[in-house]
DNA sequence: ATGAAAGCGCTAACAA
DNA sequence: TTGTTAGCGCTTTCAT
């Protein structure tokens, strides 16, 4: 388990640490009066304030710190709180646990976000690690396996939550992803309509996620809920979740233009991941092209904003799921087929120019 | 320090996590014979083999998952790898966690990445808490004041290194900013000279950044070095490091551009932040003017290449600077003045169009 | 107002 | 081949 490349050996004047016990013996007091002062407990253990004022110097003064692990141990707690989560080089995910972060610190815990790769092996291994540093709780993020993951953190007691995927053996917070869809599809078709009122084809096309991902079989029922609230048509071949990969994105915009012979009235794109491809299927065209369709994005980033056409983007509210997700573990009693689904917010690609 | 609104009580039905004790007390063994068997030492002791495996399945069955607070107490250890870091949520840093994540994770130890919001006083508090949960040593991944960090690990015993920032007391990886600097400021050189050969006016700006960082400074050198060497003249008014904030150089873009009457013949934007600014602004011109001036961003964004203009980056090696890093903790002689510096590289905007 | 001592779960001598 | 024991640094009763 530990370092096999000794990384503590590698220092020969790796001094020790300064214990309660060196404090207590420097100025003869006993290491429980020590501990008392050190932990904030003096006051109700009625400590006289100048042996409290001595030890805090000399502690300072010596840059004694508290053992958590000793101090874990014997109060069976350790400080510590834990997240799985797929990537954590990626916008969504990043701003996920920039946001866990933040709320773990302001309670006083220090957040441990540990990357899985969407690999359940590694999910599993991970939150194995995770229960042996006796992490508080658990926030489950984007899970491939969460009920996998519920058992192994019930068989040891762990408190959890899943995030942005569901779960059916631990609560569950998520985004909205279906009514979120429900407004990008209705934006995007108001965006049809501005360009060109009046009949045409109507051909909205939704391009990449993966079509056995939770989140992408919200958006498709979104998406198709919208088009069919409206009396658009759609065909199969409008839905195209190729997976999360840039490159089937490209390929699936780019068969999409040659059977059609010209860009689709409107494009509903999941995840900034296969934006990226469809922009670079769109960079080929004539920008005039590109700007008569009308674009939406099933996420966030702040540089498609600045492309050189508008796109509708759909915000997740990550301080409020992770906000939420910490409401539940705090409730007494914690229901398992609980779901709880966070509104998503509609972002306008060019707020500075058009007021709609 | 641990939760105040607690999490742990919450729950009711919280089942204590089963021991070697437990299992010992069950198949009527030794705790030792146990513990050797759960970790691994037990061919070592000479432990039957049959007595081992019975062990093992009790254990499973069990869902024993050994306690790394009572192992790390006992053995000076924790298995905890530490990273303060600026932000999670940015491109460049989340994608030099990841790195750490991996290579950590690799060693068998648990990577713990803390953001600091380039706040001194956060800083060292994270770095004290770090230092409480016996990190095996910690990573200071640009940090406002490393220095003051090095004094604090120095006086706990714990190894450290500086990433991405120098520090005197503690041997640092950087990326070669000046290097890349002078890459760039050629890059877009010859950009200059390919959009229109023949006498020109030469102005480059160099926008974005701090002037009194580290990284910015050597930047601004870089740029100035290539410049002088190829005799190209640079006013002060050339270089505005306005800031790490996308409005600064939003502003200090358009400043210049009413200045001139028009885009210089070039442009070095330092850092991703700093150059939504200056595309915000540039979205507003048209888009051939824009294309007549060279652009180079200090940074690298997947969603630069997508804009409808070239643009050449520097892209950091994350990795590198990782890799590095470790090799340094893992050396018998610690020299607090090492300063390595990681070569970075040259992306260029438009890849699929012209091979320059 | 403070001290003594037990114990959290594990490892590492040392015994047997 | 396995058991016994001390102790890692802290908290927490119970004494004084």
């Amino acid at each position: 388990m530990l370092s096999g490349t000794d990384i503590q050996g590698a220092d020969m004047v790796t001094r020790k640490k300064v214990t309660i016990y060196d404090i207590a013996a420097e100025i003869g007091a006993s290491p429980s009066t020590v501990a008392a002062v050190l932990n904030g407990s003096w006051e109700a253990r009625r400590i006289k304030e100048s042996t409290a004022k001595t030890i805090q110097r000399i502690a300072a003064a010596r840059g004694y710190s508290i053992n958590m692990q000793a101090r874990g141990l014997r109060k069976a707690r350790s400080g510590l709180m834990g997240m799985i989560i797929p990537l954590l080089d990626n916008r969504f995910f990043s701003s996920l646990a920039q946001a866990f972060e933040i709320d773990t610190r302001s309670q006083h815990l220090c957040p441990v976000v540990v990357s899985t790769w969407r690999d359940p092996a590694n999910e599993q291994a991970t939150v194995r690690t995770l229960i042996s540093h006796n992490v508080e709780a658990l926030f489950l993020a984007g899970a491939m396996d969460p009920d996998g993951l519920s058992d192994i953190c019930h068989a040891a007691g762990i408190k959890h939550v899943n995030v942005d995927l569901p779960g059916t053996k631990a609560p569950s917070v998520i985004s909205d992803s279906f009514q979120g869809a429900v407004d990008l599809a209705r934006a995007i078709v108001c965006r049809v309509q501005a360009i060109a009122p009046g009949p045409r084809k109507h051909t909205i096309y939704f391009i990449g996620g993966n079509a056995s991902d939770y989140n992408t079989k919200q958006r498709i029922k979104g998406f198709h809920s919208h088009l069919e609230s409206i009396g658009w048509p759609i065909a199969l071949s409008q839905v195209r979740p190729g997976g999360f990969d840039a490159r089937f994105a490209e390929a699936d915009i780019c068969n999409v233009y040659s059977e059609l012979g010209h860009l689709p009235d409107g494009l509903f794109v999941n995840s900034t991941i296969a934006f990226e491809g469809v922009v670079r299927f769109l960079k080929i065209l004539p920008l005039e092209e590109v700007q008569r369709c009308a674009i939406g994005c099933f996420d966030w980033d702040p540089y498609i904003e600045l492309l050189h056409f508008p796109v509708t983007m759909v915000r997740q509210n990550v301080n409020g799921m992770i906000a939420e997700a910490y409401r539940i573990l705090r409730r007494q009693k914690i229901d398992p087929s609980l779901i709880i689904k966070i509104p998503t917010q509609l972002v306008n690609g060019d707020p500075p120019m058009v007021a709609e």
